[in-house]
DNA sequence: ACCTATTATTGACGAATCGTCACTGACGGA
DNA sequence: TCCGTCAGTGACGATTCGTCAATAATAGGT
């Protein structure tokens, strides 16, 4: 009268097999190539057995975005650690969210189209949810360093926004950079000339220094501070761009320089 | 010897008429609910001749996106022409990307849709180029606004940044801003306290602000600005708006105080 | 009027892929 | 040994895409 065992533990590690699986065939083939009879074909299990884990195609789509959102997470948490001024911890955070999108360029995109109603409509609630709480904790990191700064009198808070208002200001605009540039800009030729990383933090500049945070961009060396980061808390990061052969490319005009200092 | 003629003319009317009623399909039934079958039956013309017009679904919905980019860089011509400062011109086009949102969600979401991968693989060249000319002729209207206010003095280019990494700076972040809040931000909770209109111009106000672009928020009152905006240039389009029961909710913190002035 | 060359249109069909469900098999008690 | 339960399986029905051979329409030539 006692069945089978349900490994709680064994069901999650499977699960992960199978998000893994599914990313590096979107890596090799694009999210096009993807679909429920290759992944079968290509792990030890069978496509009932797939569909206990993901009702849909879109939920499998959505999983992977999850284990994405937790890997940013992670990444802004560290980021979070830097020991420098609240304005460079922020700064860290956008990098972290660069590095993120330029290491695992898939995942991002996929942010993109879960999104749209299309795959967003045909997700599991469990999943909805899950990236509800991804979200939160999300903006939780920066939220912390806004928090901080406020106290420090690193900057003032404008009258008519509040804390969550701020880091949603910085979070859209980074996600917005990103995601325009994102796809191959060179096949588009009014985003030519725009690198990634350079429109990156000069958007960013532009946020913090309309907020008034200190120091204002005019008073650091936003280049530095970035190499910086990258050799002591992104050393990993940095190794990997380096092994998939990206340039960060912030040589070229790296930030804005606020000169008008009123 | 001479066979049916193909009138140009026409031809352009059929495809206008597919488009209309695939996105009036979409409205009804979410871009889940588009099929080809279904746009089939609710057409005068048979499943190839719409394959004539679009070689594949995806190449329909780009095609959808077009329109929207067309009737996107009319509202920013016709924000351009307001008898303003620069500043007040820019914001105007800003308005005009919150207007087109919201009076056509569908058709603003579907450029995010657009943008991954598995959408733009599958769409046909030709319409590729359709929508880098109109990308292009877009940023153009923003590009004229700033080419006139660095003339002005209103503002000067910051030192590491060019005309089109302001004009691209001011793109994504509205780009960033809408996007992430265009979905019923009421069903996430980390978004929940920030309307679309509010945390748009927080943001648009607080990256020309950072340019030092004046006058600066401080010294305007945007939201006044943007009711005069909206009885003046954008009538029919708040006409529209009310027609439709959407409120800009600009009542709420509208704009970034600068008080820091430092 | 009729024929013909050319092109537009059609919709039935093949192919691909999704998601289901009736069956199989594995396991642990009785 | 048998049985009850549940995880796993993969063939199958259903859907939808995109094609293409057949058909219809047209206008000039005779």
């Amino acid at each position: 009268m006692s069945p089978r065992i349900l490994d709680e533990e064994s069901l999650h590690a499977r699960e992960l097999e199978l998000l893994d699986t599914a990313l590096s065939i979107i890596e090799k083939e694009g999210v096009a190539g993807l679909n429920m009879d290759k992944l079968t074909s290509c792990v030890p299990y069978s496509k009932g057995t797939i569909y206990n884990h993901f009702n849909s195609k879109e939920d499998l789509l959505t999983g992977i975005c999850c284990q994405g959102m937790r890997i940013l997470t992670d990444l802004f948490s560290k980021a979070g650690t830097f020991a420098g001024s609240t304005r460079e911890r922020i700064m860290a955070q956008n990098l972290a969210y660069l590095l993120y999108a330029l290491l695992y360029p898939n995942r991002f995109l996929l942010v993109i189209s879960v999104m749209s109603p299309t795959l967003f409509e045909r997700t599991s609630e469990r999943r909805r949810e899950e990236i509800q709480t991804l979200e939160t904790e999300l903006l939780g990191t920066v939220l912390t360093i806004v928090d901080e700064s406020i106290a420090n009198g690193d900057f003032t808070l404008p009258v008519h926004m509040n804390r969550k208002q701020v880091a949603f200001a910085n979070w859209s605009t980074s996600f917005g950079t990103i995601a325009l540039l994102s796809n191959d800009t060179e096949s588009c030729e009014c985003r030519r000339g725009l690198s990634i990383g350079c429109e990156l933090f000069n958007s960013i500049n532009l946020i913090l220094d309309g907020l008034g945070w200190k120091p204002l961009s005019s008073e650091i060396d936003s280049a530095a501070l970035i190499q910086q980061l990258l050799s002591e808390i992104f050393i990993k990061e940095r190794l990997m761009l380096e092994s998939k052969g990206i340039n960060l490319d912030l040589s070229a005009p790296a930030v804005a320089e606020k000169n008008h200092s009123k």
